[in-house]
DNA sequence: GATGTTTATTTGTAGGATAAATGTACTAAT
DNA sequence: ATTAGTACATTTATCCTACAAATAAACATC
């Protein structure tokens, strides 16, 4: 189909480290580099590439901050296993996300608690029920719970699913969710749903109930903090 | 509880470009900029941190690639909105997975299309519903479907959820899978789950069925490609 | 008023110099 | 012969200077 106003294509003006750190990642990857393996020094993918020293070292850094490569004076550098969170991480700020950023995180921290039901439940053990246990019961006799309360229960949740990255996701979502959490203080509108007993409810549904009815239990311990996420 | 061995602390030694890196996000959120507002330039970053211009670019170049900032020659620098993404899209590569991080991001997909279910039945409307209609009607009169009609599928779920994050999440997501999806074909494991009615019956689900259906559909549509995933 | 031209400023790139770290080879002592 | 100590070579880390490229702003020109 002919549009009649034709666009005009972005010409792509890449930085020489932009490019140098692009061909970096196509050369480690796709000559089959694997974590332990060192790459040539500085100076010679400098001469190879064409480029000074210092743009070899600007993507050379960024590759470092991704965990992809480390380096050791004298030993030069080896391959390492990135960090995927690595990069995330460092902008998961909420005073500098945007509000679309922001509603997306709180969407997603919804949906990955209503889907993490299944792999409770198949994955709990005498030992986390216990533990969790030990959670609610003492939240059990508090008038409120504070934020650190809601982490300590959730983040023990997120440990169960055995899934590593899982909880460290979870510690990164962390610092948006008090963000906002802290409006709610100020507005008091936490008063209205702070129930401490619902932890507990959770806590005895994941032990005799069925993962339907923990992810039902979920889905109203939480939407109340997110009570316009449903609307588009 | 005083154990026997005693851990040494960590020394940090973070490389100047580490701790300039470091600084400058702290003093970017700290000051709070926003989107727009313009930095100091190179050399007075240098003079003001007193340390040389290249250590200050190796940390800027990686906050460029993060997004965080944005230059512009004789402009100068300007703040700018952080792609959440843009990190872990560098090193989401199977090739140098860790078989770990492999098997997270596996479950991490079980737990997302588990999650969205809710989502979609709150947002689904009849545009989505046609043009999910489309792709499955197409898809029903093929012999086997392939992963790009899975992710063509899929894809539309995501989409309709309405979180930009989670669609872009996906195609990221996906070199993973094609990178596993390949080793069943080599095995021949597909063709005893390969359904290509599912994909319809999901559809028909999603028009007039519930949330729970959806899940429990979504559910077996998943879990062959993922038999081992439920254990520990 | 729209369009060239100059100028000043800031980033982009290059290249060299020195410091620091450390594996390696060599030497000396026991 | 093993160990301890020393010198050397290599590579990254940091710093410095210089120049190129781009461009916003001011000015000049038509």
């Amino acid at each position: 189909m002919i549009t009649k106003a034709n666009t005009l294509e972005r010409i792509e003006s890449l930085s020489m480290t932009d490019r140098v750190e692009n061909t970096l990642r196509e050369y480690l990857t796709e000559n089959g580099f694997k974590p332990g393996d060192s790459l040539p020094n500085e100076t010679e993918i400098a001469q190879q590439l064409n480029v000074s020293r210092n743009v070899v070292r600007e993507a050379l850094s960024r590759l470092r901050m991704l965990g992809m490569v480390e380096t050791k004076t004298r030993r030069g550098m080896v391959m390492s296993q990135p960090d995927l969170l690595a990069g995330i991480e460092k902008v998961m700020n909420p005073s500098i996300m945007s509000q679309g950023n922001m509603k997306d995180i709180f969407e997603l921290r919804l949906i990955l608690e209503m889907g993490i039901a299944e792999f409770l439940f198949a994955r709990k053990t005498d030992k986390d029920l216990k533990e969790l246990e030990a959670i609610v019961l003492k939240q059990k006799g508090l008038k409120s719970l504070t934020k650190e309360d809601e982490i300590e229960f959730h983040g023990k949740l997120y440990e169960m699913t055995g899934n590593d990255t899982f909880k460290r996701f979870q510690t990164l979502l962390l610092p948006v969710f008090d963000h906002v959490f802290l409006n709610y203080f100020e507005k008091g509108i936490h008063t209205e749903f702070q129930n401490t007993s619902s932890h507990y409810d959770l806590f005895a549904i994941l032990k005799e109930g069925t993962a339907d009815e923990f992810r039902k239990a979920m889905h109203s311990h939480l939407t109340p903090y997110y009570s316009t996420s449903f609307q588009k």
